[in-house]
DNA sequence: TTGTAAGCGTTATCAC
DNA sequence: GTGATAACGCTTACAA
């Protein structure tokens, strides 16, 4: 392994003026420049990762929770949450989380990062203390459940986006609205539970808890939730579900289709995030589209100026309602 | 920061002491483990990572380059790999993988990572090279096309198995069978492209350029080639279609769906994977079962072994075929 | 069984 | 402008 000492020895300079040039200090004459940047090219020298770490603190890697890589929706934040963070110097690492094994990661984390991205979970207290007391900043995409004292947030306006879906169920005629929700505490669509609830009351419109169906995020239990539902006979009592994710409104429609129930005409779906899938069903599904890259790109931002010791303030988007034929009648 | 100085002290010890319990070396006396233990516990002491690595050159963080994250393929691939990996301590990085930023890639990683997962990229010589020279393992889950010398990698045997694919296809009297094939240079798809036409060959099928669609690995393309397909009236061209990735299969049964094509009865879909989607859509869709978890674990043992310096041999999975409503006729 | 001390490859503070 | 040199926190001979 190349080290700075032998470019220096073969550059005829000092060690010193090596470490100058690599990292851009002022006051270096040109011709040692030149001669360092010589030779660490015939060296073909890279300065050590762990060196620079252990002098400077900073690891620059980050890390992202994840819930479930099998959701397009996530796969495509961490896609986006690389690609930018990248274009900073940093190297993303990702952990899928499980509450119950918070500790283990807390472990997992010491001194290996400096900064965390969180899709929407909402750490426990100590842990985020842990890492505040560390000065890892916490960025979350999609505002977490419980508040906590997390660096910042990038979100949609829930409240808002799911009035928009609500309106145009409305203007469709849909009276009777439900909710395939997931109920998980520390998982971020509970947000979207109960800004749905929040929407629905501004819109006038009922809704309880036997309005609430639980399809724990994913594709096979929201599939299974709506089966169910129709199995018991309560096909009737709503003429329109919102899913609080397109996985679970995929689950529901193959739902109806296994059940040989026409969507839109006896129920009309929508999602929440517009991953790809939603275009490629027949019908295609409506969805809000959360503005993912954007989103994507000021996390990575806060996360930068955060780490540099910068004040930081979350972000709320636009989320545009894509109607598609799952919600639209004679579409 | 607590340092391994302020446990001995603390621990009324020496600080190699410190260092031998946290390393289990033998030799400690009970006593003086337990004082120790103690003070890292009361301290909340965690070693620096980067202290350790500058030392041991063995950073515990090892890489995978993805080539699209939005398939389920690969995001399941990289769950199992990261899950299985952090049984054995070690964090996973994965940088998406562009063929022409390689060398940015390379400079990236330097001295950062103890091993690199490959999924199915076939990655330059120089790239190659140097990671070898450095004592890098590169391990992956696909055969690359290139055999390069990659330390080992773990698959299936593709004619193998695609050969039970075209026997089911020939046994619902398909004899004109096309394959989506994704036709870059460097993605493990062209393996099967490649194991396809020895398997056509193998079971007596006519096999041709003319019989090759190119979907470039991903559902739109996919979908796009076959609305094409359709449009210029090859349709009765072939009676069935190999995709080599689920998720072309996924976008040609969306192309059929659009076009009023009925699926298996006009043309037969089968898929090579087995993403969950596959199980999702109308029709269900015919595939290979790619034995991901057992792959990946697999993989990771391989690298664990490499990294020690143990010599390591590469894996082929066998796979099944699980026949679904897409090639079976009035099923 | 325990302690001392020499690095590992950087960065950064001083002198020169 | 440039060059010594002291950390940074750890591992590991080697000495005691």
């Amino acid at each position: 392994m190349t080290t700075r000492e032998e470019v220096a020895r073969k550059a005829g300079v000092s060690v010193a003026a090596v470490s100058y040039v690599l990292n851009n200090k002022p006051g270096v004459s040109d011709a040692t420049r030149q001669k360092v940047l010589e030779a660490i090219r015939e060296l073909d020298y890279k300065p050590s990762h762990a060196a620079r770490t252990l002098k400077t603190k900073k690891t620059n890697q980050l890390t992202v929770f994840v819930n479930y890589l099998g959701d397009a929706f996530e796969a495509g934040i961490l896609n986006h949450l690389e690609m930018e963070s990248r274009m900073f110097g940093y190297f993303v690492n990702f952990q899928t989380y499980h509450p119950e094994r918070e500790e283990e990661l807390r472990h997992f984390m010491a001194g290996r990062i400096d900064g965390v991205f969180l899709l929407g979970q909402s750490l426990r207290p100590e842990t985020l203390e842990t890492l505040h007391k560390a000065g890892i900043p916490v960025i979350s995409v999609m505002k977490p459940v419980e508040p906590g004292p997390v660096t910042a947030f990038v979100d949609i306006d829930w409240t808002a986006s799911l009035q928009k879906t609500i309106r145009h169920l409305k203007s469709e005629g849909h009276l009777r609205i439900g909710l395939m929700a997931n109920l998980s505490e520390t998982h971020a669509h509970r947000t979207r539970t109960l800004a749905f609830r929040q929407a629905m009351k501004a819109e006038g419109l009922p809704f309880g808890e036997t309005d609430i169906l639980s399809g724990g995020g994913r594709l096979e239990a929201a599939k299974a939730a709506m089966l169910d539902y129709i199995r018991i006979g309560r096909l009737g009592e709503h003429t329109a579900f919102v899913a609080a994710s397109d996985l679970m409104a995929i689950g529901m429609l193959t739902a109806c289709r296994e059940s040989g129930i026409a969507v839109p005409d006896r129920l009309a779906i929508a999602g929440c995030e517009n991953v790809l899938m939603t275009l490629q069903t027949t019908p295609t599904i409506t969805v809000l589209d959360y503005p993912r890259p954007e989103a994507s790109v000021a996390a990575v931002r806060l996360m930068v100026e955060a780490i540099r010791g910068e004040p930081v303030a979350s972000r709320l988007f636009d989320s545009r309602l894509l109607v598609r034929q799952s919600t639209h009648m004679g579409g």
